[in-house]
DNA sequence: CCTGCCTTTTTGTCTGGACTTGAAAATCAT
DNA sequence: ATGATTTTCAAGTCCAGACAAAAAGGCAGG
């Protein structure tokens, strides 16, 4: 008989979904929510809060909850360790280290990541396969003001997104999604023609508001990313 | 002095990023934190459920909560509205409605939609500028057998995606982010050259387990969805 | 009329206590 | 041993009551 917070929550959602309670309209308040459900304040006050999390409705002290006017969506992607996602899809995965050096920043990536000039950073190429077929390819910075280690570190056998993972699991990162055409190299590598429209991920890392590093992905040609809700 | 579950969540993110608590190892009990914190429990409770949200840790009854070894990282992008999103930069947003027509529904889209053949959609073809230059092309498709008011509807003056919002304002929705080569009218609207890659959004929503409308955005050349955390 | 202060309303958070649920672990029966 | 059953433990949820904080509205003085 007592409604959980999950049961408030739906039947809600029902209220707005169906109409009842139209984009715009004035929620009743928690006090008189929990009287009508039956149920305690907090319990009211959970599910008005993850249907505010969700963009459902928007909450104001004082002035009261109500129906968002444009519902607010937001798409939420995982981003896997491509390791597992090719792994999970019983793929055999396999890497490849096509370039490794250590250079002078060039001026584009000082601008990106903040570098003093003549900052050392240590430049990946790496290709991720899944049953042999390109699947990824990783252009790979590394700063190695902040990670000395990595000048050290052998890429030769696994990917410096799994050795970057150990050595700062957790920390700031900056993504952008964009469409980019296959050049000559990213072509051979990817085993397309060139000009071929592919989709590209570039991440810049940072960590104690420092950049750690930049890496720009360009996924297999007629890569999607999905995601529902 | 008494510790608020923001204090707790960013202290033990704190203790996890400084790799006092490494990933994989197992994190005091609620009870534990509990007292080490002077709190009550359900205040530690809820720093630790939001932490788990945010994939940091990973949660099991009885076994206890732990560092998760690889931190499920997930990227949540804002869907804008986009007149909202143009106006939003100062720009004027402008909105043309290029082509209009009711047809039966193509093989692809039946086979997407899950509609019976011979079923009637909506086509609609639009332009969205920002201070005049196109800024995003859309290719709408209504299922008019769940949506008759889109036969009669005019979107003339304003674009499909806002009247949908005001029929079917919450929805379930499937969104997928690729890459796409400009085809000859593409290149046209977008006022690019032909074969220039261009960033794709395509959205299915559904209402009621049913596939109400299906759209296929294409993105000004060198657009970029970006986000950070 | 404007400005700053106070009151009131509503959400935000916390407490300390309780019961529920899921799953691992231990026990028991075959 | 092996499979079924019970125990046990940690997280999950809930409650009733309390105080905090933001913000709208009203009031008073200039």
């Amino acid at each position: 008989m007592t409604a959980t917070y999950r049961d408030i929550k739906s039947d809600i959602l029902g209220k707005i979904t169906r109409g009842e309670w139209t984009p715009g309209s004035l929620i009743p308040g928690e006090l008189e929510l929990a009287e009508t459900y039956g149920s305690a304040r907090a319990t009211v006050n959970r599910a008005m809060r993850e249907l505010a999390e969700e963009g459902i409705i928007e909450r104001k002290r004082k002035s009261g909850s109500r129906v968002r006017l444009t519902p607010l969506r937001q798409a939420r992607f995982d981003i896997p360790v491509i390791r597992r996602e090719i792994e999970e899809q019983g793929r055999a995965y396999r890497y490849a280290l096509v370039r490794s050096e250590v250079v002078e920043a060039p001026e584009w990536l000082r601008a990106r990541l903040a570098l003093q000039p003549g900052s050392q950073v240590r430049h990946l190429v790496c290709l991720h396969l899944a049953d042999g077929t390109p699947w990824q390819h990783e252009d790979r910075w590394i700063n190695l003001a902040l990670l000395p280690q990595a000048l050290a570190a052998d890429f030769s056998a696994s990917g410096p997104t799994e050795w970057l993972m150990s050595q700062i699991p957790f920390s700031a990162v900056e993504i952008s999604i964009s469409a980019t055409a296959a050049d000559a190299a990213l072509a051979a590598h990817l085993d397309c023609a060139a000009g071929e429209p592919l989709l590209m991920t570039e991440r810049s890392t940072r960590w104690n508001d420092q950049m750690v590093t930049y890496v720009r992905l360009v996924h297999r040609p007629g890569h999607r990313m999905t995601t529902r809700y």
